[in-house]
DNA sequence: CTATTATTTAAGCAACTACTTAAATAACGA
DNA sequence: TCGTTATTTAAGTAGTTGCTTAAATAATAG
């Protein structure tokens, strides 16, 4: 760290024009991050599309279709929601889960591309 | 898990279906995941939006503009490698990494976003 | 009230991540 | 060749993740 890139090709302009501009977007970066890596696991991935397609399921459903435990299902759940991507509704001793669409604009092409990635497969 | 929901309002048939569509589009979810993670690091993301802007960089470069060790980039930039998302071709000592822009179908409405929202964020 | 059901929370733990420092590899120039 | 530079690899480690099981919370029915 202390010693810096002394190479020949080096343009000095460049990288501290990069070192302002990736400043400037650090915030963004960290925000989308957070939600990349919310969605960048298996399981909360599948829940995602699951209620992309369903509207709303409660964490015996999820645990059911995954074949996983509750207490892990809600573990993911509480996660997604503490990260903005899902909503919650209580309805008597049933809690509903549902995509939350305004906070959706990182996720969304994902789950489109998903579509179209199977689409395609299908055809294949 | 042995026992399964079976509160009064579980669509059983609703289950069943949503359980052959999960496994059938399994495979394309766990690959999606794979490129999310990869992309749900800050120091990873920031690589991706850098190569997006600068078409191409060294390891020396990019640890200079994110203030890192030159070892910690060289170990986000062989996951990215390894995921398919950037690639390297080395020229003399240096090696220049940019992106597999085949491979990122899923990355790049991120990186579209990622414009999007800063430009949203300036204006207001 | 008591038992049952749905969900969440907590504690423990194995596996993984992302860094560190040191060493290895490779290209270049004097 | 020797010393320097660019990069990668390896080993060690603190912190995080994702599960497990057990316990807590809350709603409902008898």
């Amino acid at each position: 760290m202390t010693k810096s890139c002394i190479r020949v090709f080096a343009d000095v302009a460049q990288i501290k024009q990069c070192k302002t501009e990736i400043d400037r977007v650090a915030p963004t970066i960290a925000s989308i991050a957070r939600a990349l890596s919310l969605s960048g696991n298996e399981v909360r991935l599948k829940i995602l599309y699951l209620l992309s397609k369903e509207s709303q399921l409660c964490p015996c459903d999820l645990s059911d279709i995954l074949g996983m435990t509750v207490p892990a299902i809600s573990q993911h759940l509480k996660k997604l929601r503490e990260g903005g991507l899902v909503v919650s509704e209580k309805v008597g001793q049933t809690v509903f889960y549902s995509l939350h669409k305004e906070n959706l604009n990182v996720i969304n092409p994902i789950l489109d591309s998903l579509v179209i990635t199977e689409q395609k497969s299908t055809v294949s």
